[in-house]
DNA sequence: GTGTACATGCTAAAAATTTAGCATGGCACG
DNA sequence: CGTGCCATGCTAAATTTTTAGCATGTACAC
């Protein structure tokens, strides 16, 4: 699902090389079909090839994903979630900073 | 994992209890232990109760479990990310904002 | 001590996933 | 047109997961 989530739409073969340590290249095709069935994948026919989209989008789903795992790793603090990634050497931009700043300083008005 | 991830350690029943659409106590408890013999759990005995804990530290797995999502969901931009909680509504304290304020300043010094 | 409660170890059967491989059909190319 | 290429549909077997249930052992209460 993150590898369709992260590219939009994947084929069989797309997803099978995302994998890490990917199994049979029937395996992913059954597998894709399965999400299908369970409704949490969709696809449409381009050329004659399958590309399987999230059934519910991306942006929907975005909030409760994040929360997930601030949750789950950082006690439910976004503060500790993003001191870990600027900790950590990822090096934001100055864009990214700035644009964090202008929101959080939004926030506080509210 | 994110279960025995958010809890620090976890007994079958406890994984069960928390896990959404739960399975039977036989399969939680076959789980465990096949998590284990992959070696991404392993556990203690505390009074004749197993206890699961995550083999590699919450600590450090923390970045790249955050990374993952900011990655797969915004497209790795972590200002998107916290301005969708912002959005949703998750109410953060004053603290919190003060926090996240401060770190943004001492990465936009660097 | 005896009985109850409960957790693990183990076994075996049911169910689901993983895999290989073949048939079919479209598409492109000479 | 004929041929090769490739993706899907399908089948069947191997493998893994899921499940129920029983035996054993410890702890606790009476």
């Amino acid at each position: 699902m993150d590898i369709v989530y992260a590219k939009g739409e994947s084929s069989a073969f797309d997803v099978q090389t995302a994998l890490p340590d990917p199994p049979s290249y029937s395996t992913v095709r059954t597998l894709l079909a399965i999400l299908e069935r369970k409704g949490v994948l969709k696809h449409t026919e381009r050329g004659q090839r399958y590309f399987y989209q999230p059934a519910v989008a991306r942006e929907k789903v975005r909030p409760s994903a994040l929360k997930r795992v601030v949750d789950t790793f950082f006690d439910g603090s976004l503060a500790s979630a993003v001191a870990a990634l600027v900790d950590d050497g990822a090096k934001l931009s100055a864009e990214e900073l700035e644009r964090l700043e202008t929101i959080i300083r939004k926030a506080k008005t509210k």
